[in-house]
RNA sequence: GCCGACGUGGCUCAACGGCAGAGCAGCCGCCUUGUAAGCGGCAGGUUAUGGGUUCGAUUCCCAUCGUCGGCUCCA
């Protein structure tokens, strides 16, 4: 079941609302709603969406007069409805599908609404079991299509267009000539559960899209195109960063000359800030006895997660799925004094986790990773002052990483917990007045937290507007318990510290994945692996192109010299598709008056400079992390 | 894991029961070039893996592994 998400208004001027979970698609639709002044469920564009979605059901019931129908909302970029089907959907049917939608909806049909009770519900749905059991829900059970709980009674209504009648709760366009039949379009096939629940049966869902008109239709379809293009799987290869091959394993990284220069970059600075900012670096093994995991409670709440275990002289040991235990083992290997917290240790933690084969994506969701792990532990006056520190540090962390769009989640606390309720309200308080101070807009996800604690946790969205988890903050109640960690207080008594765990990258692969998509492979210059290429315009220029490259290799500068023998159009389109940010092109002119011509890859020509003032640029530009 | 689609040189793709091909990348040579692809040549594949059907399988069938789009999951 889902959560309710509460949203708190952006107090952080350049954020931008949102009215579901997909951001870059959204935006087109928010600012058509926004400049209307409504919600997107308000829009005429929903409507148009809902409405289609019905057409389609039409269609489809034709196609299929044994269907079965389940439910078809409008989302966010478009619409689905979900079928069960005699047999699979080929792309031929979702051809033909999409066609007779285009003449039911020149048929020019009124949508007609009738309000219903539960009895002529049945009678009218007497042969479409899902629609029966949604009446179920909505007269007695009080739960909506989604099956989430609802707050209100509602009454029963139908909508009817053409031969096609569903239970509905609307709104709907009045007749389906405000569809624009060449403004919609039948996307994917996928599988689906029967109200998301994998014990039910899997139903077939045909994904759609709608807008008001052709040019919006092609603009989101242009936009999906782009999307492609700055997947981060697409620019892993073609920029040789990263892959995963299938002798090594599913989900398991290999990390290319140049992906692992960025990372040492990424690690190099994190490790820097980290050190500047109070942190300990600890570092742990990759493996741990049973009975450690048993007192952690991994064993209990995370096995289905865990690989099978390692034998060794009869002794079971697992592989880490996370770092924690480690680190309160190094927190409890001596007495701790109240004034030696708070304590921040930190480390870059390589743990494995088993993920469902159909989960794993690229870079951002894999079954062996480094999590950029820290583990803090402080007295409960201290704690939230220690929040207020590691939320900015975290925000501060990734907008020098170029990052200023994030949505940050306040999960409270869910129904099964441990800890005492008291503590959950002051660890719950303390982080939303955090969030507060620092300015971002968040949402509160009530009852959303882990049965240990309340957590925030910074989220952003990939090319296709898929949201992944970066930093996550939590507070944990359950382990100093589990361990039994103390400090020494003033008054001479034994007190359980406060405790939190907080990944800021989240994990060196899913931040790199995310931060390709999001510079779409053109890293700032501080991150390129390569920030400059040489390019000699004939072979009598290359002794001056190295005489160059040493010079900028002494500053401190990534460069390479292109000797192959390519003409020079042909040098600098490689290295415009490889996304390096200078491209330093030497010929005769250049080589007597000692400069060199500068091209940028965003295509500008600010031509030759003496390569002093070059330099000076690079060197700015590294340093503004631009 | 589930539903569906798909696995052919490093990459992008063709051939779809009858000799496995192209472009790019790579290598060699020629050209010596002024802001996004100069020309020519060479080399490279047990068609993911394992079975099966067939005179013959890249092509049809089954299984396994993997990838992609979803769903579920995501301490």
């Amino acid at each position: 079941m889902s959560h309710r998400l509460i949203w708190v208004e952006p107090r952080d001027p350049t954020s931008r609302p949102s009215n579901g979970e997909r951001l870059v698609f959204l935006s087109y639709q928010e600012v058509l709603t926004m400049e209307e002044n409504i919600k997107y469920e308000d829009s005429f564009l929903y409507r148009i969406r809902h409405s289609t979605a019905h057409i389609m059901a039409q269609a489809v019931l034709e196609r299929f007069p044994t269907a079965k129908i389940a439910i078809g909302p409008a989302i966010d970029d478009g619409f689905y409805y979900d079928f069960d089907l005699p047999r699979p959907l080929t792309p031929e049917d979702l051809e033909a599908v999409e066609a007779r939608m285009r003449t039911i909806i020149k048929e020019d049909h009124p949508f007609v609404r009738h309000a219903i009770s539960a009895s002529e519900g049945r009678a009218l749905f007497a042969d479409q079991p899902f629609k029966l059991e949604l009446i179920e829900g909505l007269e007695s059970g009080g739960l909506d299509e989604d099956g989430n709980p609802l707050t209100e009674k509602v009454e029963l209504s139908t909508y009817t267009h053409a031969t096609f009648t569903d239970l509905c709760r609307g709104p709907h366009v009045d007749h389906t000539n405000q569809i624009n039949p060449k403004a919609i379009k039948l996307m994917s096939i996928a599988g689906a559960y029967w109200r998301g629940d994998e014990h039910r049966p899997m139903l077939q869902r045909i994904y759609g899209t709608a807008w008001n008109n052709e040019a919006e239709l092609d603009e989101y379809l242009s936009k999906i195109e782009e999307a492609k293009r700055r997947d981060h799987r697409r620019l892993g290869k073609e920029l040789d960063l990263y892959s995963v091959v299938d002798d090594v394993g599913a989900g398991l990284i290999l990390w290319h000359p140049k992906g692992g220069l960025i990372r040492k970059i990424t690690e190099n600075y994190w490790e820097d800030r980290h050190l500047a900012s109070g942190y300990d670096f600890v570092y742990s093994p990759h493996i741990g006895k049973a009975t450690l995991w048993e007192t952690s409670g991994h064993l209990g709440f995370y096995r289905e997660n865990m690989y099978s275990p390692i034998e060794i002289e009869g002794q079971e040991y697992f592989l880490k799925p996370m770092n924690c235990p480690f680190h309160l083992h190094i927190y409890k290997s001596r007495t701790r004094s109240y004034r030696e917290l708070p304590l921040r240790f930190a480390e870059k933690g390589t743990v494995y986790r088993y993920e469902r084969s159909g989960v794993l994506h690229g870079l951002m969701r894999v079954r062996g990773f480094t999590q950029d792990d820290a583990h803090h532990f402080c007295r409960p006056d201290q704690m939230p002052g220690e929040i207020d520190f590691v939320l900015n540090f975290c925000l501060d962390m990734l907008r020098a990483f170029g990052f200023n769009e994030f949505k940050a989640y306040l999960s409270t606390m869910p129904e099964k917990a441990v800890g005492d309720p008291e503590k959950w309200k002051d660890a719950e308080e303390a982080l939303e007045k955090s969030l507060k101070r620092s300015g971002i807009s968040y949402a509160v996800d009530q009852g959303g937290g882990a049965f240990y604690g309340p957590k925030i946790d910074l989220k952003v969205n990939d090319a296709i507007g898929r949201e992944w988890q970066l930093s996550t903050i939590q507070f944990d109640f359950n382990m100093p318990e589990r361990f039994d960690l103390t400090y020494i207080g003033e008054d001479g008594q034994e007190h359980r510290p406060y405790m939190v765990h907080r990944a800021l990258l989240g994990s060196m692969e899913r931040f790199f994945g995310v931060l390709i998509e999001h510079y779409a492979g053109a890293f700032p210059v501080w991150l390129s692996p390569v920030q400059a290429m040489v390019i000699p315009i004939a072979d009598r220029h290359i002794a001056y192109a190295q005489q160059v490259a040493e010079a900028l290799t002494a500053q401190g500068i990534r460069v390479s010299v292109d000797e192959r023998g390519e003409r020079m159009n042909a040098k600098i389109r490689d290295a415009q598709n490889q996304k390096i940010p200078y491209m330093l092109v030497v010929g005769d002119k250049e080589v007597e008056a000692g400069q060199v011509a500068l091209r940028l890859r965003a295509g500008d020509n600010p031509g030759a400079m003496p390569l002093a003032e070059f330099i000076q640029i690079a060197k700015d530009d590294i340093a503004n992390h631009a």
